[in-house]
DNA sequence: TCGAGAATCACCCGAAAGTAGGACGACGAA
DNA sequence: TTCGTCGTCCTACTTTCGGGTGATTCTCGA
């Protein structure tokens, strides 16, 4: 409801933010191209983000890949890994806290993986606190051992 | 690279649209805010979709289906392993370095890592700072992932 | 429609990690 | 001897982490 409203004041400003454009004789100044070419760059750009604010849950696609370790031998590092993923289930680990721990895993700090993963670094440092708290750790080197461990990572 | 296309095709179909709109506008059938409002709400619409279409792509859950384990007999990767010594000497990673290299991969602090080698925590960091250098790395979770990647590490 | 779980974000604080620079002694090669 | 490398240790500083608490929002299912 809150939001809505919200909404309807950002349609407000977007609004008035045209009407500034337009008050500006762009229309006049340049040809019409450039102003629509303009407006429309804008728009879209804030579009894109209000998208990716917007977050519905539909978006999440669970993929299914059928994965096979190589027998015995020369294994392949680097190859496919196939994810525990019942530690998961059995760890209480959400999604979202599994996606932190790969990003993580790959040597990213917090503030990183908050750009990488569209959210504030606090929220990182959330996850990652619950992360090690389910993971009976105290520190990021440690979660990516343990988590290789149970075989959440390669 | 069939992405690529689409999003080419996509932008195509945007600047149709847009000469439509516009000539519509050169017709003087309407004012010109409302074709920038027109414009404006078209464009946050797609930009809408877009950032929704994006997200979902980088939304993707992974979900490996169960398999076969290689035999729980010593695989290779499990057994002994050999570091590939060669990198140490190509990059000039000295034994007291190496030797911080495999504590840190252990999970340990750097005070803990001066205890269990019998120096300050100080010297630790001289140690892994150098370390951190010469694997091209700004962090300890990157310098076992890099590691592992040189075979310096299991 | 209510509540539980999730995801998000903020603020604070102390600890840990990392940077930059210098210093010193041991040792071996030039 | 002189030079270079290694290992050790230091100060001083900035940044990052991790813990704790509290709050809002959203979704889903009962």
């Amino acid at each position: 409801m809150r939001r809505i409203i919200a909404y309807g004041l950002l349609g407000g400003v977007l609004v008035a933010l045209l009407k500034v454009i337009e008050y500006e004789h762009f229309v006049h100044t340049y040809p019409g191209e450039i102003y629509g070419g303009l407006v429309a760059v804008v728009f879209v750009v804030l579009g894109i983000w209000l998208g990716q604010r917007w977050r519905r849950s539909h978006e999440v696609v669970v993929r299914e890949v059928p994965v096979e370790v190589p027998a015995a031998g020369a294994a392949a590092p680097g190859g496919p890994f196939a994810a525990d993923l019942s530690q998961l289930e059995r760890l209480g680990i959400t999604q979202r806290e599994y996606e932190i721990l790969r990003l993580i895993a790959e040597g990213l700090s917090n503030r990183e993986i908050g750009e990488r993963a569209f959210i504030a670094e606090n929220t990182v440092k959330t996850h990652s606190s619950r992360l090690f708290d389910k993971l009976g750790v105290s520190r990021r080197v440690q979660a990516v051992q343990r988590a290789r461990e149970l075989r959440l990572l390669p």
